[in-house]
DNA sequence: ATGAAAGCGCTAACAG
DNA sequence: CTGTTAGCGCTTTCAT
């Protein structure tokens, strides 16, 4: 059933049927109707492989993610499809579960599928996956990689000013001795956080100590190798920033099996809040990330590359605010009188 | 850039260039290795809306689901995925949020798509959008809709004996009024699942009461709802089933709030055993659903379907096994020695 | 206001 | 083994 069949029964050519489909004003109401009627009666599905191919573009969007077991990402990704949905576009969702050979794999099914963009929000992001898509003039948008080019923009988290929210936040509360557990070693997006991390501390007056900064791995598995680390320590810190929520709560469960109270004993920060963080015990402190802000400055980015397709991509910002529930609290005394903290 | 443009630059036909891009092995090896390093020189991917086209296929596979928030449908989501990509399809995946509208038009984008075929796990399904499924002759696979016909298959989960191992399970320790919070109300599956609990009450012995059944809406926010009208009963059931982990997880919150012991002074089950369950505190003792089994039950299907389009579909099971932890323990005595239990 | 027809890029049947 | 060509369904210019 294809729009000569339909032109067929209405009486008219498939332009006609075409125009109708696409709401052209040069029909007259009348045969426009009749059309329609039969459209409806039909149940007439346009083909839209046959308009991709005739407009190199296929109304879809990618959306690249490391790790859809994250829940911050079910939560973007909700946001971003509802954006979407309402632009009548689609979504290709991809995982690459942090492993650079799915992504670029991933990417050329995209390429073959003709998407009219791509949001890559992987942290394991190389170059030359990038160039493949510049290359075939797609239009990129990345998260938190602070680099753009022609066709490429990025969306950043200004995670500088939550930090510091943090670490005054917790300095406030009496604690000297502040470490982090963050993402996984030998990505850029985990260096920079680390970083970040260090500018609040010095900013803050305090010590920056590396013994206190631990990689993890995105994940919960990650907070819970962390805080075992920390909690073998002689000296440890009394508050710990986690480069994202799911870290943080494996932090938690592990101090609870240990028996270390939260935030008796060690307060922790978390990042992003997802729901989670209210449903732990304690609820997490937390650097709110708005996903609903998040996608909306991703879909706007990649619309602007889609309409300046030769234009030089942007840098916008997404700013988090600091969420404080009940993992956070007053600094413990020294267990050992030692520890020469500041 | 296309195959003729490739076919060009390495002296052959554009025939020959896509035969040797789908590895046809009627090529002249030298040949094929010529043309392959222009490809490779060029970085030519090839238009896929163009086979979409011509096959009225686009190997790509629709998932539909009612509301990706709840972890487990990412859990499924990513087990899924893996499936497809291995089976060289992609996914073209779509919330419904519980609105029939969208529901509505999901499936007509997907049939503009010329999706291979669809898993729609949303549960509130209306006969009318799969009518337009099957009228288009795209296979689906549905989720404990429990109905098959031409074209649509099901996977239904086994609920009963898992429930009747729950009951058994609070029945050992002693739990005689046993109380239900369900999903929405008006869903069919609602319906089969009270039907299932309900029979599982009884063939335990025990008394059903409809009292202790309440609706819910698959998220926390129905176990809140569900917990608090029955923690303001006179006489409260002393153990809880809920329907799903999120809405067990809800009312553990609610019991926690208003200092009810769990599992001192109420037991609850879960469904699902997201990895929430680990998380939550005290760790919730669950029915477990296998996303693995199930993901590869709803590919399966849907691969039979293909393969047979004027089969009748299949009605598959995928079952589900108790989970203790820590969330269910002995009942509580009467604290107000009326209450005539059994 | 409507129709005829070319062409988007790929594939497969057919010819050589 | 390789090339030629028709055609998948839609849109759009050009004619009428």
């Amino acid at each position: 059933m294809d729009m000569r069949d339909i032109a067929k029964i209405a009486g008219v050519s498939s332009a006609t049927v075409s125009r109708v489909i696409n709401g052209s004003s040069l029909v007259r109401p009348e045969t426009a109707e009749r059309v329609q009627r039969v459209i409806e009666k039909t149940n007439f599905v346009p083909n839209g492989s046959a308009t991709t191919l005739k407009y190199g573009r296929s109304s879809t969007f990618g959306l690249i993610i490391p790790d859809i077991t994250n829940p911050f990402f079910p939560e973007l990704i909700r946001c971003f499809e509802a954006i979407l949905v309402s632009n009548d576009q689609d979504m290709l969702m991809a995982t690459t579960d942090f492993q650079p050979a799915k992504l670029q794999r991933t990417i050329r099914r995209m390429l073959i599928r003709k998407v009219d963009a791509v949001a890559l929000l992987a942290a394991e992001i190389e170059t030359q996956p990038i160039e493949s898509l510049m290359h075939n003039r797609v239009p990129l948008v990345t998260l938190d990689r602070r680099s753009i080019a022609r066709g490429v923009s990025d969306v950043a988290v200004e995670y500088l000013s939550g930090m510091k929210q943090a670490v005054e936040h917790l300095k406030r509360l009496g604690h000297r001795r502040i470490g982090y557990i963050g993402g996984s070693l030998g990505l850029t997006i985990s260096e920079h956080r680390v970083e970040g991390f260090r500018t609040a501390i010095e900013e803050a007056g305090l010590k920056y100590d590396p013994k206190f900064v631990l990689p993890g791995n995105y994940r919960i598995s990650g907070g819970e190798a962390g805080m075992r680390e920390i909690l073998a320590m002689k000296t440890r810190p009394t508050a710990i920033l986690a480069t994202n929520d799911l870290t943080a709560i494996g932090a938690m469960r592990v101090a609870r099996v240990q028996g270390v109270g939260i935030p008796e004993e060690i307060s922790i920060i978390g990042f992003d809040d997802i729901e989670l963080c209210e449903i732990v015990y304690p609820a997490l402190t937390t650097l709110r990330l708005p996903r609903q802000e998040l996608a909306q400055a991703l879909f706007r980015a990649l619309d602007v590359l889609a309409k300046h397709p030769h234009g030089r991509g942007h840098q916008s910002m997404v700013s988090t605010t600091l969420v404080i529930r009940d993992s956070t609290g007053p600094a413990p005394r020294d267990r050992k009188p030692a520890g020469k903290s500041v």
